[in-house]
DNA sequence: TCCAGGTTACAAAAAAGTTCGTAATTTACT
DNA sequence: AGTAAATTACGAACTTTTTTGTAACCTGGA
């Protein structure tokens, strides 16, 4: 998702979202303070290259913000703003949505069976 | 992002949100129904592999709806499920607040400008 | 030599784009 | 009437681009 292909804002906001880490990121980060190792040991499955990565992005658009402490070890500390804590509920907003939409589809016994499984099948297969 | 890393519903939302694709035909769709080419028609930049790819991921979702009616040649119908009618207000919020940071970033002499033009120059160089 | 936090170069993997083929019917031309 | 090309919504194969991971290096003091 190199460029945008338009000027619209749900657009930019996608190309900072998108992807596995940024909103696991954001979540880990809504509980306070945390140092680049913190977040590496909170989510072991995300490499030391994305995590800078990400993190770096994050900060670019302003949801997290870096203080570093000088000495050594370098010490630095990972926060979000203001703005991403207004982001928060947004994203918390999404997942009771999904969360209601996958009980609704297990519900209907629909042709297409939606809901985590039905897309795990269609991936793994 | 082929796997999920955790059962969280904001992490299963997202990949399928993810990218481009996806907020922008939830977008075309909100308008009411339309066919393959009119989707096509409507963001030239798609590719029709793409475009068949993202339908049947939101369709898995329970987020589109696809209507086939036979004869030659063919004519399939795309609409927003009652569930995907419920997602559009949750990602204009998120529109409505990148716009938001995005002018409050504008305002504040940060020394991280935020906003598009930052992140497009970091991406063009 | 290790710490923490990062960058860089290179390689692997995944995602996206391109092209070709399919079906039955319609239109366009000769 | 007969042939060619367009239409529509894809699927499959192949290629290119983008993203992600791996590993190594850097800082400078204890």
């Amino acid at each position: 998702m190199k460029d945008l292909v338009s000027r619209c804002p749900i657009e930019e906001v996608m190309q900072i979202l998108s992807g596995r880490w940024p909103t696991l990121l954001i979540y880990y980060l809504k509980q306070g303070t945390k140092r680049f190792s913190d977040l590496r040991r909170d989510n072991p499955t995300i490499s030391h290259r994305m995590l800078a990565l990400e993190l770096r992005k994050l900060e670019d658009a302003g949801i997290v913000s870096r203080t570093e402490f000088g000495g050594y070890p370098l010490r630095v500390e990972y926060d979000l703003t203001a703005a991403g804590h207004a982001l928060v509920p947004l994203i918390d907003a999404l997942g009771n949505w999904w969360t209601s939409v996958a009980a609704a589809a297990d519900g209907e016994g629909r042709r297409n069976e939606i809901s985590v499984s039905a897309r795990a099948q269609r991936t793994s297969g």
